[in-house]
DNA sequence: CCGTATTTGTTCGTATGTATT
DNA sequence: CAATACATACGAACAAATACG
């Protein structure tokens, strides 16, 4: 007997049953924990160990009453974060349009606008003294009624005081902020600087997104700034999305146009 | 009482604390289990299920014999995937540049070279049929000595065959491989598409990374396929990055050149 | 709708092993 | 070597959610 622990060895012993198939059929997969006391002629504290720790590498869910069940992969929805030619601010529209290409439903609640004082990231990134007015739009985005991304975006008041009054209303933009605001003030978004990071999800996260509150499944936070042409940032957006139903697709030079919208490819790295 | 817990009510509550700095000082930093005990009034699993939970969450870890203790902040290595205007091929010479330019040390293995059949995502990604050969070129790299990603790209045999044949000696190709190959074969590439994507590590990744076994540190896997100038693919390259200490940046457009590499800069979404 | 059986969740207790100081 | 602290493993009891007749 190797010193890796009871638990551990009943752990790998399911993972690689349910990897070969072995137990992954139907409804319910995992025998009770009381069955697989008997198998593995181990107390239930035991047999609980193991499969806490498959749930925590996101293999099986517990269903308290119901039984212990393999998790089915999400079919992961893939976002483009490059622009994709059709000229200035359309990765601001990308959205809808990009769900629609993978026939999927998109919805975006109605904007929750708000006006703050700016504090650290908004800011840092706005280049705006802390405590200056900002407007806040924030969205939840679903997709085929599954919870997708949350977006939060920051202008500076300046915006609104010279003109682009409807930042501060309660409703979709409809051709996209960006345009929006190149017609009304002018300011063209010349680029954007896209900031990529992983962290384990907040409480409102958790609850967004249906997350376990063990926060085993990580968000992916995309800090995007945009900068006129004169090199000004103008907004920045903060985006949230789970880490387990969520893909990235980033283009550079000439790629064909086949499509970059498909499925998960793994394996192949031995 | 409500209907929480009592083990989450214990980690909320340490939590809490541990957030709020009271718990937060100098080497050992939370009560022994013993302690907690008393303090909570709770048995000693039910304290143990609570700091497991802090466990999950990566805000503590625990030693055996020593305590347990909170969790500091890996310092972020931050990378940029978009070309930085060095010319075609820059982004494969871009790491130890990047990390020159934090004041960092980089180290990376000698490639091991290996000969192999396309599968998967590889036959998928370089249009080839299932079986056919490919040169594979893995490295490991390394910050500070901390591992920092690991690295594979395939190259189809043909462009050995072609007469690239440095790509099957295990040693650093100095200026870039893809630099290499547009020299001995002309091939230039003139742009690339990066699938990125969040999934728990496997077994290699985990042991040289030195994750945690359980699987609650996600690794960040990017495949970036380089096409040459006709639009066909001719390398693709997977590489992992522990999620816990890597940030990533994206440029489109124009964006002013200051620093993007800084540290991270959370909050501000309240 | 009700009651029962099943299944997972929570909480306690106890004992022993292993790593560190 | 001894004390401390976490890790593993067992057993037991009750609660809560669900399924089913």
């Amino acid at each position: 007997m190797p010193d890796t622990p009871k638990w551990r060895q009943i752990a790998e012993n399911l993972r690689q049953k349910i990897e070969s198939g072995e137990l992954g059929r139907d409804g319910q997969v995992l025998p009770s924990e009381l069955e697989l006391q008997d198998t593995y002629n181990a107390s239930r504290n035991t047999i609980r160990d193991a499969v806490k720790w498959l749930v925590t590498r996101g293999l099986v869910v517990t269903r308290p009453g119901q039984g212990t069940f393999v998790v089915t992969m999400i079919d992961p929805f893939v976002t483009q974060l490059t622009d994709d030619g059709a000229g200035p601010g359309a990765e601001s529209t990308a959205y809808a349009s990009e769900v629609a290409a993978q026939s999927r439903k998109p919805e975006t609640s109605v904007p929750r606008v708000e006006i703050k004082k700016a504090d650290g990231l908004v800011a840092v990134e706005l280049r705006l003294a802390e405590g200056t007015p900002v407007v806040s739009r924030h969205q939840q985005r679903l997709i085929d009624g599954t919870p997708w991304s949350l977006q939060t975006t920051w202008y500076s008041m300046d915006l609104v005081t010279q003109g682009a009054v409807r930042l501060i209303q309660a409703e979709e933009i409809s051709p996209g902020v960006v345009n929006y605001i190149e017609q009304v003030l002018g300011i063209k978004q010349a680029g954007w600087r896209d900031r990529f990071q992983v962290r384990p999800p907040d409480r409102r996260e958790t609850e967004f997104f249906h997350l376990p509150d063990d926060g085993r499944i990580a968000v992916i936070e995309i800090v995007r700034t945009g900068y006129d042409e004169s090199g000004q940032p103008f907004r920045v957006t903060v985006t949230t999305y789970p880490a387990d139903r969520n893909q990235f697709v980033m283009l550079a030079g000439d790629v064909p146009d086949e499509s970059v919208l498909r499925g998960a490819a793994q394996g192949g790295t031995g």
